[in-house]
DNA sequence: ACACCACTAGACCAATCGGTCTATACATGT
DNA sequence: ACATGTATAGACCGATTGGTCTAGTGGTGT
């Protein structure tokens, strides 16, 4: 079965708006990609470009959430599954060409008027936090520490990911595990 | 003294760079709030906006520069610069009005087209880091140590900052230490 | 056969984009 | 007084922006 329009929409959208953020792209770019008229992107999102940010948002964010727990699924200790999900998205950051940032910040963070942007942002990265924090309890963590390293695990994931996009080098994500797991 | 029409469009430039990011701003938005016509802007930064970012963002980096030998200058310990330095920031992100990301990033990481400014905020990254890092072996750190530890630093900063954006509370930022320093 | 609906198709729009251009103001040196 | 160079001033340009609108297409139910 072929992808639907507002699928290819979405993931084009989605991953253009990563490598240059919101305002970075054109709907006539993301247009000529999918080979779909304009018609038919205000069909499937009636409030245009916005509606399409936030859909490819939401995609992001359910790829990342299943990123997540592939890596922690199998894991035999928090540590395991931290150092897991570096790689995997070290993966990720090369398979998409080392230049796009977080999905979540590169599409919702516009500025200080879309709110609601920024709002979506929060629930997602609070999401991701408390997934983590859920999967550290579950391997034996206490609940104070799992919550704290959760958190721990996110900053790191997004600077890390910054870094290895300024150094063109997958290995900044690769190589945080020895930056957060001392010895 | 006044401030020089050059330094007044960099300044402004760098702080809406700062909220929507470089596509987000348009020359008109800048000239109008410096109150400048287009010509000033084509005199002084002769290749239009790309110059005015380039001087933006090194406009933020030295002050970054400045904020970090700041921090560091009279702290006791390497612990203790680092806290101050996790204030200082959040200090100056509830300033900027709680919308702004990492000057960088924001400015300079524009898509897989302008491979100069991607260059230049590895280059200012990578200052920032070994700038930490000499500060950590002056406080009695060992090299090893020290080289870890900044780029523990800089990972932390940057996640915190956008998890501070997210959540428009500087405390994000303000409680990193907590986060880096356990116990 | 016909109506209905989801969808495609793209012409068209005002507004804004970054950038170029010419004219002018003003200070300084001679 | 005059020339020179720096900087201001803003009209103007083609291209592109997000968005609207009308027309048509194709499948489904009756």
């Amino acid at each position: 079965m072929e992808q639907s329009s507002r699928d290819k929409l979405a993931w084009v959208a989605a991953k253009l708006f990563q490598q240059r953020g919101f305002h970075g792209v054109g709907l006539n770019e993301i247009l000529k990609l999918t080979g779909l008229p304009k018609g038919s992107l205000y069909h499937h999102f009636p409030n245009g470009k916005s509606d399409l940010a936030l859909e490819a948002a939401a995609l992001a964010h359910r790829e990342m959430t299943r990123i997540i727990d592939d890596a922690f699924r199998d894991a035999r200790s928090y540590e395991d599954g931290a150092t897991t999900l570096f790689h995997k998205l070290a993966k990720l950051f090369e398979l998409m060409g080392k230049h796009t940032g977080c999905p979540i910040s590169e599409i919702l963070f516009v500025g200080p008027e879309q709110e609601k942007f920024r709002e979506k942002s929060a629930e997602y990265f609070e999401a991701w936090t408390s997934q983590i924090e859920a999967h550290a309890t579950r391997l034996g963590m206490s609940p104070e520490l799992a919550r704290q390293n959760a958190e721990r695990l996110f900053v790191t994931l997004q600077g890390g990911w910054t870094l290895a996009r300024a150094r063109q080098d997958g290995d900044a994500l690769r190589n945080l595990g020895r930056l957060i797991f001392p010895g």
